[in-house]
DNA sequence: CGGAATCCGCCACGATACTG
DNA sequence: CAGTATCGTGGCGGATTCCG
């Protein structure tokens, strides 16, 4: 088992002194809920194995199919790992050979729809961001070559210095 | 500049088709704007970041002071990525010593909205997973038992063929 | 004070091989 | 088919040093 992540143990409730101005608290702590959550929505698969399955229950199999590009390990271990925190039921059919359905449990399902709002939220403000990222990256170049203009005028000026010192 | 991340360029839209059937893909590509503005709020500061800056601006210092735990590296690559996406804004004061304020934009602001409604689910869920989590491993450790007997019973059985073998 | 540049440890993740 | 076990690596994040 070896218990492979850093979850494990320790799920204390991350103390909530009074009201919500425990925002300090509940991203520093390792063992925070929030923080725990929030890992595995935005670990590489998890969120995309919570999207399909919410459609309908998958296979395995069906799953590694369908995301194309994830290892049988990390496809393996996200699903452990859903499954430990309530989010994904696993069912074994006894057959031969085995199959393994996956589907979402009700608190999955809420998450889902949870997460759907910071989905929305991204597509209706990409333009945004692109638009944003575009800017900065055009100041940040046009500040480098200003930069670059005025070490050159340096160089220069001390070349100057040098070659006619009489 | 140097440009140390991989997010750079290629903003490319993400390729939304038609519905909202693209589930695919919108995690998949690593140009995403989902899997990007995912990864920006769940590493390790800038959730944090923008929650204290949704209070009030803050200073370089004040936020250095106030999280505990980052380092100056971190700290300054998590605001020049908040910044560059737009997120948050940067003023400098060219006073000596030289004192810079961070603010939450606009844009930023409606992000911490729709964060809080991901941070209201997990502290309204955090009993049901932490039940979930001790569940799981309560059935795991039994199965482990089970698991260790059932080979301790294969050794006793093998000993004995061998010590009255006649 | 508010960074930038450099070095480095660690572990998450991927590829591969083996099992029931 | 549905995993577990093992090994190699890239990149994130921390510590340190230097600069304007």
């Amino acid at each position: 088992m070896t218990m492979e992540d850093g979850t494990s143990k320790s799920l204390g409730s991350c103390g909530d002194t009074d009201d919500d101005y425990d925002v300090l608290q509940w991203d520093t702590r390792e063992d925070c809920e929030v923080r725990q959550i929030l890992d595995r929505i935005a670990d590489k698969w998890s969120l995309l194995v919570i999207a399909l399955l919410d459609r309908r229950s998958l296979r395995f199999t069906e799953l590694r199919r369908t995301i194309d590009g994830v290892s049988q390990r990390m496809l393996t271990r996200t699903l452990r790992q859903l499954e430990r925190d309530g989010l994904v039921s696993r069912t074994v059919h006894p057959t031969v050979p085995p199959r393994v359905d996956y589907e979402l449990t009700p608190l999955g399902s809420t998450l889902h729809a949870t997460i759907r709002a910071l989905v929305t939220w991204t597509e209706e403000h990409q333009n945004e961001i692109a638009a944003a990222r575009a800017a900065y990256d055009v100041r940040a170049a046009a500040e480098q070559e200003a930069a670059e203009r005025e070490e050159a005028e340096r160089q220069a000026v001390a070349r100057r210095a040098l070659t006619l010192p009489a």
